[in-house]
DNA sequence: TTAATTTGCTTTGAATATTGAAGTATCACC
DNA sequence: GGTGATACTTCAATATTCAAAGCAAATTAA
């Protein structure tokens, strides 16, 4: 402690904020121009990306309940953009697939910040990006993203240091 | 282009989704511990960060419509976290204050995740530290932020592992 | 000054989102 | 079998969100 910048830590946040403030007010236009809502695209982003998930693998990934997944992909289905799908193995689990027309949306959705941000990446010397993805990963490591996702209680009478000391 | 290591914007990129899940699950819980939506915990933090913000303001920084900061300030106000005081200059203008119920509210919301990372990055090397902030501000600048906001249209998106084309 | 326009905010109406609680079906285990 | 846990849905209630319309105050134009 007792640094020579004791700012440094106030900037850093900063510059967190700015990223997660872009990244949302983008997610909502990239919602807008696939002509679905923000959480309807991020289901059919995790059916994307994961294999044919369950409901339930949809509602921890996504942190809202089970209902509230129930009641997006009811949307998703009554629009055609994915399916309901029956586990063979486990006959309480559904498994929910893209359809063609589902993938048409991802596909087509216009990720300009993700594609801005590809592009500045690859313009970087080889080494400015080994040190981006570091810092990443450190920051995510002390975000301590493991252990907040399997306890997600800790939120509550968690020892709190009021306003200034963070 | 043509790296050494073309994963690494890959890397990056889970880096970067591993951070945005992360805030976002959190700020739930932590909204759920104050007594708050999320959406009207945002509007006390803005509150308490800028300095009695007009609802213009509030609708610009949080993304979203005057009349849905309206109807949040309508929850907040009959809760007594805040009040609305015409401005003096311009009474078109509503300044939107924290009342000292709100106060406690934001001081008590225990924002569990920013201490540990506050904490983590007080633990790091002088250089660490310094070269956080700048990979950091340089993603924030890649993101283009400045620009995204002056411009919603082409603003966001969440960050989404798109198969080929980024 | 008066009129027209713009700006800031609210109201209204309607869609979506979200959840807890209760209910149904299935699985696992003994 | 029977018991309990798990996966999902339904239902009722609250929250969020916005477009459109409306209102009041400020600004500009005439």
């Amino acid at each position: 402690m007792t640094q020579k910048h004791p700012d440094r830590v106030d900037e850093s946040l900063i510059a967190l904020r700015r990223i997660l403030r872009a990244t949302e007010l983008y997610a909502r236009d990239l919602a807008q121009a696939a002509g679905v809502t923000p959480a309807q695209l991020r289901v059919l982003q995790i059916v994307g990306e994961k294999k044919d998930p369950t409901a339930k693998t949809l509602a921890t990934q996504m942190g809202v309940s089970q209902a509230t997944v129930t009641a997006l992909v009811d949307k998703l289905v009554a629009r055609g953009l994915v399916t309901r799908l029956t586990s063979a193995q486990d006959r309480r689990q559904t498994n929910i697939t893209l359809t063609t027309e589902g993938e048409d949306v991802l596909e087509e959705a216009p990720d300009a910040l993700q594609q801005r941000y590809v592009r500045a990446f690859a313009d970087l010397a080889d080494w400015e990006q080994a040190q981006l993805v570091s810092s990443l990963e450190r920051v995510a490591a002390m975000l301590n993203v493991d252990s907040l996702d399997a306890a997600p209680v800790l939120a509550t009478g968690e020892l709190r240091m009021s306003k200034k000391s963070y």
